[in-house]
DNA sequence: CTATGATTCAAACGATCGTTTGACCCCCGA
DNA sequence: TCGGGGGTCAAACGATCGTTTGAATCATAG
């Protein structure tokens, strides 16, 4: 059995529920992770879950919804930021996109999951599940799509949603760390996703920059 | 109930549990379709599965053998072509690569839905099928990280392993057509896909390119 | 203290899962 | 023609699924 660092003993009910059940959709899918592990693994009582959540639906949402609120004002945070700097760069831009993820995915609340849910959740074409990722989280990407578009003004909106497509595929990729590089022993976990916020960076402004 | 296009009613039962199983598995994942769902959409009787694949594991696995093994020789073959002219390009390595997962998925037999499965497979954290994936394709991978290295000597070794990586995620993620582009309804599937992989190359190629 | 609402609990619900069984059918070689 | 093996079938197996129930327990306000 592989430690559950999603389980804070002394935590609420409800809280300890959350961080399992994110853990445990994270490793084997949403279909795959059934109630009663993910009660088990954090020691409440089966009945917790319908009783605190109403059904596994309801808690697969909530799972969502605790940290994507907070990625994305994170995200949105970094680009105004980014952008009161007249002479911002698309690498700063990607920056905006990419570390937020990068910092959730390595809080100590065990945020790290997440970012696999996240990925599952692009895999599963579950049309519930992408409406709801659509309502939450297209905001976001339609204002940094804006930022690339000024700072591109040479590609056509077609290829920029092409590009933009491929960036969001491929971090999120790296950042569920579902690809083939292993990180070294001597190398911390942190350091390891800093490398990989790094590279993908200087990856993705690279192809956006690519001529038309 | 949406159209099973992966369903020959005139094939023999194993091909059609094959080809169904391609398709459910790719929409629902591999926990999520259930045998009854498969053999009722093929129509044959539930125990077929059992009878022709043992279990339901071993089915999931010929889903991947039948596809994967023709995918490879593509693939490899792609690659030495290119190789024997001297001057070959990185474009035209990266086409190598891609091409071949192109033109299955659009071959007439239903090969669609296999490049989701393999994208699924990814997403799947099951260290069974993460091993049978790494026996069936690593070498593959190895053979074109060999050419891609020759191709960009300026590039260290742990750099290129990155960014391949970052190539294979988004391949996985174009390819298997998880991205927020729509297809506009004046456009083929076929001439989508091409467009995709077009855009996939250039934008990989300057990402590779990228100065370390 | 007692009463009340919130929470936890063991147990069971019906549905569905993957798998097994044994009878049945069909086709082909002897 | 007969026998036998490959294939299909309806039915059932035990296990596990998500969910519900009603009583036990807890915490807190009156």
């Amino acid at each position: 059995m592989r430690t559950m660092s999603n389980m804070q003993p002394n935590f609420s009910t409800r809280e300890r529920i959350l961080g399992v059940a994110e853990t445990l959709f994270a490793r084997h899918g949403f279909a795959g992770a059934s109630l009663r592990q993910v009660t088990a693994a954090a020691k409440v009582n089966l009945a917790a879950v319908n009783y605190h959540f109403g059904c596994k639906e309801s808690l697969i949402e909530e799972v969502f919804r605790r940290r994507l609120d907070e990625l994305n004002r994170h995200r949105l945070a970094a680009l105004a930021a980014v952008i009161t700097n007249p002479q911002h760069t698309l690498e700063q831009v990607l920056e905006a996109f990419v570390r937020p993820a990068l910092e959730q995915s390595m809080d100590s609340s065990g945020g790290a999951a997440f970012v696999r849910v996240l990925a599952r959740a692009y895999a599963e074409h579950d049309e519930r599940l992408r409406k709801f990722l659509s309502d939450n989280y297209g905001h976001v990407l339609r204002e940094f799509a804006a930022v690339f578009s000024a700072l591109l003004p040479h590609l056509a909106k077609d290829e920029l949603y092409w590009r933009l497509d491929i960036v969001s595929g491929a971090l999120t990729y790296a950042m569920a760390d579902f690809g083939v590089i292993k990180r070294k022993n001597n190398v911390s976990e942190q350091s390891h996703r800093e490398q990989s916020a790094q590279h993908l960076v200087r990856f993705a402004a690279a192809g956006l920059r690519a001529e038309g």
